[in-house]
DNA sequence: TTTTATTTACGATATTTTTCGTAGTTATAG
DNA sequence: CTATAACTACGAAAAATATCGTAAATAAAA
């Protein structure tokens, strides 16, 4: 099985990703107790959908112990880079300042996030101003 | 046929959609033609979702000639809210300032965007500054 | 008017994604 | 050691999406 050149992690998958993005290799015991809080399926379900991430090459499987360990073989910057592009083409037609105005418009944003988007404004502005 | 609380076009539904709110109301055929600008199915497949979606209370058929002319009832910002919502949660764990970074950092704004962007942080930070 | 093209209706199939049950294995507790 | 619990493997079903073929109706063309 190859790497698709533009993995598009299902919603379940995402949700799984996330978990090991966030906290490190992990194995199908904690993914699952951690997606329980927000959902609920089978820990065979969970089980089932990283056996199947490991196939397609998303994560890698530690089987050294008996309790599997799983690791994220997507950077995690990478992918959201590759789903973001695909949201702001299909969700916004491709405008950025659009979907930029409307994520910050309809969420609390801390001042030291916005002075870090306005750095960034700066920048891509060409230095001065 | 009541809506949903949070109707989620699919990837399908939603290029639909996009031609709808460009174009405003438009035939099966429009459509078609336009998708297959970028995608390749067939005629009856736009036909076939563009039905369902009148059945899910997405769209309204006008059926009084016989090209039926459908028009959305989703508003296109509501929609895009709550894509860019779940969106947000699933691919960026709700860190709204990440995902405007990495959409501003790779995508080519226009100077008049970005101003329009540090506007509304200027609003945003209440003003003063 | 006859033929040809366009359109809707609709069932069926294909594909993708998610979910689960069960069997077999290994560890843990008593 | 025996029973119980936790895991993986795996097949299969369920659910959600997408695709298509064909029939029937209507319009347009010849």
């Amino acid at each position: 099985m190859t790497l698709s050149q533009t993995p598009k992690p299902t919603e379940a998958e995402l949700e799984i990703l996330q978990v090991l993005w966030q906290y490190g290799p992990s194995t199908v015991r904690f993914v699952h107790e951690e997606l329980s809080q927000t959902k609920d399926a089978g820990y065979t379900t969970t089980l089932k959908i990283m056996q199947l991430m490991t196939e397609k090459g998303m994560l890698e499987a530690d089987k050294s112990s008996r309790s599997h360990i799983f690791k994220p073989l997507l950077q995690e910057e990478d992918t959201q880079q590759q789903l973001l592009s695909r949201f702001l083409d299909t969700a916004f037609r491709g405008s950025a300042s659009k979907l930029v105005m409307q994520a910050l418009g309809n969420s609390r944003t801390s001042k030291e996030e916005l002075d870090e988007i306005r750095d960034l404004l700066d920048k891509l502005e060409g230095g001065a101003k």
